[in-house]
Parts: structure tokens; sequence; C-alpha cells
DNA sequence: TTGTAAGCGTTATCAG
DNA sequence: CTGATAACGCTTACAA
């Protein structure tokens, strides 16, 4: 059943066919005992209590992508759960959970890079893929978008409607991703010849919450912005509803994008104008260069930086088309 | 480490600390060989091209309530995700996928009652648990919300507002779920007194798109509805763009309530008045049922019926309330 | 081309 | 209480 080549075609058939009556299935324990693969790749995503990450949209779709060539690749995944594996000694380390399973490979969403245990899976041997964080390591690589570019992306389109006062809510500072997006937001600045202004910009935390109420400080502002560019479509979304709730107009009075284009952007009143990810095929990216890295030993870990679209909707428009408040928006 | 009852505690001390110097983590592939448990519970849900069922918000919060217990319990989650395990001779069943990880139960979500493959795993002696799907078998049982009340509370609730002419936009009439929620349509309208009619039931397939499409013919009828209850909320948000694009105001021209209440529900503009299901609970339940049946042999598989509730938000209100359209209806 | 034996890392059993 | 030994179900290497 190995696909030997040294075994006749008799006997082939006669122990296939026989296998198929019995419903034989191998069992991956023995296998994984003695081959010292499992064929199964580790995810370890953050489930915390607040914003569990596996519950972000972007993380689902990521994973459609990774669960869909992992497969096809022959390989299952393993949700890491439970601290205590085995028969419970005490919490275990992500290495060691993965040591445990024998995972072949590991894939890491919405973790901290500075986190201890995220740093010894990095310096392991585990082949490991980290999607939207700039994990290395001798066997450890990552994907992610393009989101410097991203920004750029998303202040030239404001500009070019005419806006000269954007504002943003960046994401954590303290992680690549809402850096990356601050800097492209900078960057984008200065080649447009904008000023730049503190009080411009405020740090968010990704979710629905930090849009909205960073967005009502925005709008206390003794001169606030016509625009504002939310590093997240959860947090665009909030700054939608603080500015319909302060009875003003998107994108009549306050243009928004956003980021990520996950499902809500395109079913939002108004639809949201954002910088789309391509978040299934984030994920397929990184099955590919882990599979990569599994199956050849000498592969190198990936540093894969996938480009990103402007994608227009209706929540980005002129500035001040105050004509616009008479009739419905759309 | 197995915590005999028979080593001196001076052994055990002497052990415990030299496998914390070593790091020693016990291996799961050969324990399970052993022992016959794996210590991981498989989660089957279907990865569709059109709708990927991961992708559904329901299905990820209930993935989360599912981790947690299951963590809690020391299991981790096998996500299936290959059709050809082992040496892949050939396409395997879920329940040979199972056998071959020795998945010590499963997880059963979004996928066809009827379909030959899970037939053949409900009717296998792996514990099993459906959610918000009735399968039951010697060693499955499933999960799911009151989907029947729920319909019901949201007929009420529209013709507490004053509404009489309450169409419906169901799901699947094939799946248990769609069934309920039209069911309860059906016995509200009869409850309240209210007419039944064909043309007010469309069967749509909990998706935006046919929650979109749905409404526009509604819309068309010579006398159309004053409010729609939707059996999900994305296409209840379907259903609002439909009105929108229409010129019509929600709530003001039409009511809409819907189902699930997934984040986008409450992130909506106007935010949509909904049936919550417990999605946590849903997972916690399934995962705790589990648990039952796999630690305890005699353990009847379980039939839960979670409560569900009603959450007024925006989307629903008196009927033809025409003043409104001049103010935002916020 | 086929059959056989050793060993993967555990747990369980059974003498010491 | 402790140490040795036989499975568990596979793959691999080697002998027939």
């Amino acid at each position: 059943m190995n696909d030997y080549d040294d075994v006749s075609e008799a006997t082939r058939e006669r122990v296939l066919k026989l296998a198929e009556e019995l419903e034989y299935t191998p069992t991956a324990a023995a296998r994984t005992l003695v081959t010292k693969r499992s064929q199964v790749v580790g995810v370890v995503l953050s489930t915390g209590v607040d914003h569990p990450d596996i519950q972000h949209p972007f993380f689902q779709e990521v994973l459609v992508g990774l669960k869909r060539r992992l497969g096809a690749g022959g390989y299952d995944l393993l949700l890491l759960a439970t601290e205590t594996p085995g028969n419970g000694f005490g919490t275990h380390s992500y290495l060691q959970r993965c040591r445990h399973h024998r995972v072949d490979g590991v894939v890491l969403m919405g973790v901290e890079r500075r986190e201890a245990d995220v740093q010894k899976l990095a310096r392991s041997t585990i082949p490991c893929v980290a999607v939207d964080l700039d994990l290395v390591g001798r066997r450890t690589g990552f994907v992610i978008s393009d989101n410097t570019r991203g920004a750029g992306l998303a202040l030239e389109h404001l500009h070019k409607l005419g806006h000269d006062r954007i504002a943003t809510i960046t994401g954590p500072t303290d992680t690549r991703v809402g850096m990356d997006r601050l800097v492209g937001y900078r960057q984008a600045l200065e080649r447009l010849g904008l000023p730049y202004r503190d009080e411009y910009v405020r740090e968010g935390d990704f979710y629905f919450e930090s849009g909205n109420a960073h967005m009502q400080e925005l709008l206390t502002l003794p001169e606030p912005p016509t625009a504002v560019f939310a590093a997240s479509d959860l947090m665009a979304a909030g700054a939608v509803r603080a500015i319909e709730r302060a009875q003003l107009e998107v994108p009549g009075d306050i243009a928004v994008v956003g980021f990520d284009d996950i499902q809500l952007a395109a079913m939002m009143q108004p639809a949201l104008t954002t910088i789309r990810q391509d978040k299934l095929g984030l994920g397929a990216a990184a099955a590919e260069a882990l599979l990569r890295m599994i199956e050849r030993d000498g592969a190198p870990p990936p540093g894969v930086t996938l480009p990103v679209e402007l994608v227009v909707r209706e929540s980005s428009g002129g500035k001040r088309s105050r004509a616009a408040r008479t009739k419905p928006t759309r």
C-alpha cells in the first residue's frame, strides 16, 4: 500500500481489494511513532477572552486558505487548545505541545512576537510560518501583506478625492502590522505634501469599539478631519457609527477607508471602501511555504509579502459634498 | 508521572525534577498507540468553495466555545482537512479519517444529515455531537438552538409593533434549522391570527446574496410586506440592502428581523434586531456532552436545545412611521 | 518478489 | 515500592 515498486501487480491488487473490503485504515499513531512524521500541522492562535483571534474575521479566512492547501497536501490541522497535554504535569509551552503531537509544522497567528513561548518555537527546529507577524528563525518565516503600501493606497485615494485633513486610527503600534500601516500613513502624508498632525493619529486595537471611541474624540477636535483611514475594517465600522451618531454623514461629511476587506465591509451601509488583503492567499502561501520546509529539509523559511488592493465602495467620496445630504447617499 | 499511588515521594520528585530539566514531553503517538485514546477531538466542517462553513461567523463562534471547553478538559482539536490521509490509497470517509487519527470524539458542523459519510460516522461507535443539526445514533447526539421558538419571538415582536404583513426568507427547508424556523413562523402566524400567504415565504440559503435577491422580489409584490423575518443575519443584511436600494427605509418602510446575532448585527447601520443564538454556549454544550460520552462509556448522547433571545435594535420599528423619513432614523 | 524481525515511545502487567 | 518486559500497529531493513 505504500506504493513500493517491487511488488507484483497481482499482490498489490489482492491487498488493495482486501483493504477496501475490511475498510482498513492505517493508524496514524503507529505510523507517526516510526516515521517521526504526523502529517499534521499545528495551528497556534490565541483565544483570549476579550478578543479571541479565532473570532476575528480576518483569521477565519486565512484559516480557510490554510485548510484547503494543507488538506490538498495531505495534512490535517491541529488546533492547539489545551495547555496541559499529556498527563498534565503542569502547563506546557507551545513548543512542548507541538512536540507532544509531533506536528510536522506550525502556523502562528495573532500571537505576540515577543512572547517567550513564541520565541522558543521560532528558535526550535520545527518549521514555522507566522501570518501577519514578522517572526524569523532558522526554520521560521512569515507571510504578510504589504501593509505600508496599503496605507499609502488609502491615503492617495483620499487625497485624490480632495481631502487634506486625513486622520488615522492605527492598530497597536507594538505589532508589526499596526506599525507598518502607521508608517505607510506617515510616508504617504509626506509624499503628498500633507502636514503631519499629532492629534490626527490615534492608536486603537483593531476592534470596533476602539474605532468608535477614537472617532468620537476626533470629532471633538477644533479642526476635525474630513477623512479617516482606519487600520482595520472593524475600527472603520466603529468610526462610521460614531460619525453617524453625531448626525454627520459618510462620506458626505467625513470619508472613511478601512483595511482588510472582511465580509462586513461589503455588507455595511454605506459599503466600506477598504484595502483588501488576500486572506485566502495568505493562508495558501503560508501552507505552501510550510509544506516546502517540511518536505525539503534545506528549504529556506519564507519572507513573503503579498500585495494589497484598494477596493472603492461607498464610504469614501469627495470632500464636503453637502448636496448629497438631501438624497440618499447611494 | 502518571500519578501512580505506589511510588515513593522521593522517586516521584526525582523523576519530576529531571523531566522538567530535560523539558521532557511525552509523545502522544506512542501513548495513543497503547491507550487507544488520543486526547484529540475531530472537527468536521465542510469547506465548500462557495460558502465554506468555517467562514460563517456562526460556526466561528461555536468553535471558540468548543475550543475553550475542550482545551480545559485536556483535549486538542483536529480540523479534518485532508480527504486522503495515510499513504493515500484513495479518498477516505469521515469515519476512516477519524479512526485514522483515533480521535476520541467528533463534532460535526454544517454538514448534510443525509450524507452517507455522515451517517456512517453517526452509526459508528465513536462519540459524536452535531451542532445545529439533529443527528442521532447510538453514540451520536446534538445540540441545537430553539429555532422554532426563535421564529415565534421574532414574529410576536413584529406583530406587537403593528405589523400584519410579515414575510419570511427562510433557510434551506431540507435542513433542520431552516425547517424549524419556517415552522416557527407558520405557527406564530396562526397563533397571532395572521393569514398565511404563500408569496410571503421565500427559501434562501442563509447567505447575504440570497437575502438580497429574495427581498428584491418581495418588493415587486402587488402588496409587499411591511416586515420581514430573515432566518439568518446575513440574509437580513442582504434584505436591508435591497430595501435601501429601492429607496425605502428600514425600519420606517419595512422592518427587518434576523437570526443568529453575529457580530455584524450590532455593527450594521441600522443595527439589526435579531434572535440571538448562544453560540459560545452551543460550543461549550457540545464539548461538555462529548466529554461526558468519552469519559463515561454509558453516557447517553445529548439532545440539547438551548434557548434563544430576542435582541431589539434599530431595524425593527413601528409600521409605516413615515415621519421618521425626514430625520435620520436613529 | 515475498516473508520476517526489530524497533519507534509509551503504558500495563508482573515479578522482585 | 521498584525494575523488567510485553504489547500497541506500523515501517524499514534484511533474509529467504
